[in-house]
RNA sequence: GGUGGGGUAUCCAAGUGGCUAAAGGAUGCAGACUGUAAAUCUGUCAGGGGUUCCCUUUCGAGCGUUCGAAUCGCUCCCCCACCA
């Protein structure tokens, strides 16, 4: 019995959405579906067992900030990252190459998707060299090298069941020439860190590929060329992936359409409801993203109607106009807080900056997502994909 | 009753002659958020038109001084502390 597996259970015609199983030693994981931020080892405003209740399959951690904070050892001590923080189910580790971008040291790093800028905190990464990246920990301010080969030093001891190479995550605004130079400095270290996965390998993790190569069709051709001939259980696609949502699906289509497709294949850092829609009809399996949650700490429930402005994909319950709304975020959900509040308490909780307000509304959103992808899953098994889309894309 | 301190926009609070429609907070109103140093950040916040600008009314109340006052003087009204 293999411990790791990868199977299509429904594939549609003319469309490359399917339907997929991922077995890992710990569950299997159904695809399409979403992942959710644990960076640090915890889902920001719910527990683990909440995360279970709402149908939650898997959960992601973060190389850098576990490995800066409490240190991977300490992790290692309590029987790896899954029983650290009590999730029994799959876990993936990100490698901390987005971090070498968020993190980033100015100059050419200041975005990603177009816009996001670095301003508010001082910078701490050091420099980046063809050994890896240093940072200056914001922790203590010691300085940390983290190299292909150190990330997954790392990862082997948090222990996830699927984990990642170090990449270079590359902005947005970088010039075609730079690009390729940083795809292919990723290309080296995927190398790397898949000769040093190889040396200290465990049968209780796989390793995927990241497709780098910005918002240029050559080069995220070169990349997936790359990737393909790779090893790799499965793959990840990554970078800047353009300054629009129009492009974003433009690059994660092309780059999709060169893909092998015989593996699990995931969109890292894309959470929008529409953007799954597309990269699911591209043929991603999964999809991680701190939006649902993040949002929800802010004020904002995701729904299927927003009642005010139809190109959104949530409402924000700190506007005046929930004061006195007796209805829950949702008639039709099925949460523990659509099912027990109503707007103008979670509202209130908001207003009078009670933390509840934000534990309530990430239980929602944590659910909205399951519900989401299983119904998007449903569409997909029962061949109503083709209208699923029609009815909901905008 | 006496002495001292104080009353500034929704609230708290700077400001002690022009650069002040008035710093800074908070609240309020809205926005952003996509491999999380984000339970964070940004905008806006006297009123009315126009949103580059223009007009009107503001710093307890009234009256003065001055080219010019939230800022100086007088009177009054409140609040606080201490003393009787």
């Amino acid at each position: 019995m293999e411990n790791f597996d990868f199977r299509k259970t429904k594939t549609i015609e003319n469309s490359r959405a399917h339907c997929g199983l991922i077995k890992t030693p710990h569950g299997i994981i159904e695809t399409p579906n979403f992942i959710f931020c644990a960076t640090r080892g915890a889902i920001k405003g719910a527990t683990m067992e909440q995360m279970e209740a709402t149908g939650a399959q898997c959960i992601l951690g973060n190389t850098y900030h576990l490995g800066l904070q409490p240190g991977p050892d300490l992790i290692e001590k309590h029987g790896g990252l899954h029983r650290f923080m009590g999730w029994a189910g799959p876990i993936l580790t990100d490698s901390g190459g987005f971090q070498i971008f968020s993190l980033g040291c100015g100059g050419v790093v200041d975005e990603i998707k177009g816009k996001r800028t670095c301003s508010i905190h001082p910078k701490s990464l050091v420099k980046v060299t063809e050994e890896g990246a240093l940072f200056r920990s914001y922790v203590d301010g010691s300085h940390c090298w983290l190299t292909p080969e150190i990330s997954v030093l790392i990862q082997q001891k948090l222990g996830a069941d699927f984990i990642l190479p170090l990449d270079e995550c590359t902005p947005f605004h970088m010039q075609r020439e730079q690009t390729a130079l940083s795809m292919e400095r990723s290309h080296r270290w995927e190398i790397r860190s898949m000769q040093q996965f190889s040396r200290t390998f465990e049968d209780r993790q796989r390793m995927y590929g990241i497709v780098q190569g910005g918002v240029y069709e050559d080069l995220r051709a070169a990349s997936v060329d790359f990737v393909n001939d790779q090893p790799f259980f499965g793959q990840a696609i990554g970078g800047s992936l353009g300054g629009s949502r129009e492009q974003m699906h433009d690059v994660v289509s092309m780059t999709m359409q060169r893909l092998a497709q015989d593996r699990p294949t995931h969109l890292l850092g894309i959470g929008g409801l529409q953007d799954i829609l597309a990269g699911v009809e591209f043929g991603i399996d999964t999809f991680d993203c701190v939006h649902p949650t993040r949002i929800a700490r802010h004020g904002c429930a995701l729904v299927s109607q927003p009642e005010n402005d139809k190109n959104r994909e949530h409402i924000n319950l700190k506007n005046r106009q929930y004061r006195e709304d007796l209805n829950p975020i949702e008639n039709d959900c099925d949460c523990y807080t659509c099912r027990n509040f109503t707007r103008a308490y979670i509202h209130h909780l908001f207003k009078a900056k009670e933390t509840t307000g934000g534990l309530l509304l990430t239980i929602h959103n944590v659910r909205f997502m399951v519900r989401w992808m299983l119904k998007i899953r449903q569409a997909i098994q029962n061949d109503t994909w083709i209208q699923f889309v029609k009815t909901h894309k905008k």
